[in-house]
DNA sequence: ACATCTGATCAACCTGAGTTAATGACTTTC
DNA sequence: GAAAGTCATTAACTCAGGTTGATCAGATGT
């Protein structure tokens, strides 16, 4: 709100806990640390190590290198800029909470039977769940988003 | 015109180079290394040496941390993905083209005196121009690109 | 209850990112 | 034309970015 200059109260480590939660195989819990830096290894990536990636997400160490971020960033499948820019990272952490939905089979069952519908019916719809919201006493959207794929990773 | 994937072939140091041709105060030469590390620890950034600015510039060096990436970008006015997606870098390149174009008094008075010209005499214009570029034996444009002034720097 | 495994955390260590100080080339000034 | 200044380049060194290996806590099996 407050506004002397742009960014950096996101953390980096707050942004990389934040990618552990949102992006991780369906029905599995998150990345082992070991995981990311197995999967960094393989895919031609620079090496790094398991524990230096928790240090990252604990924020025990901020500040890593050109190469490590980029390995990063494309492990998780976020632009690079995703760490540095606090307005670029709201707008994708809006695709990954899409994606987070997604996960819940249930959510994308009715997301795949919504395709199609005219465009009145949507909004119906739409208005009935934010009804069903209120009295399940769930938060209001405030998001006025709209989804984008640009480019699907295998793990979601 | 190859396009396996996407990135990467454009080197730190081919960027930081562009950067500092691109980017000086009118009518003087390029920024001393000592000058761009003397500025950026003024303005609140970390501190930097001039010589691990040429390092970098030179190629010796590439993988600098993300502070000091955040602080040369900052410094040059570009957004931090410069450094990393080309795509972006591209972008970025065709906006201080404009402006190394301007530092040039005629092509700024050029400029300036064809606002508000009809499209068609701007657009016969840029065909005259372009008839005379080939006469004095200068490349062919082959971009399509749209200035854009985001944020204007003190110096240019 | 014990053995084994897997993943998070801790502590000691090592390497390369980044600095400091010296050298040389090239101007400018008195 | 010698002195003083400015800036790019080199080489030697320091320290924080990053790793390795050990330890701890929980899960799973027998």
């Amino acid at each position: 709100m407050s506004g002397t200059d742009h960014a950096k109260r996101q953390t980096l480590a707050a942004k990389l806990d934040h990618l552990f939660q949102a992006v991780h195989p369906r029905n599995r819990s998150e990345f082992s640390y070991e995981e990311v830096a197995e999967a960094i290894r393989d895919r031609g990536g620079p090496t790094i190590s398991a524990t230096y990636i928790w240090q990252l997400r604990k924020g025990i160490r901020d500040n890593p290198t050109k190469k490590h971020l980029e390995a990063l960033s494309d492990f998780f499948g976020v632009a690079p800029a995703y760490f540095f820019d606090d307005e670029a990272a709201a707008r994708i952490d809006a695709q990954l909470e899409l994606l987070t939905a997604l996960r819940d089979a249930s959510v994308r069952q009715l997301a795949l039977r919504a395709h199609g519908l005219s465009p009145e019916s949507l909004a119906t719809l739409t208005d009935m769940i934010e009804r069903v919201r209120q009295l399940e006493g769930l938060p209001e959207d405030d998001s006025g988003d709209r989804p984008r794929s640009e480019d699907d990773r295998d793990e979601v």
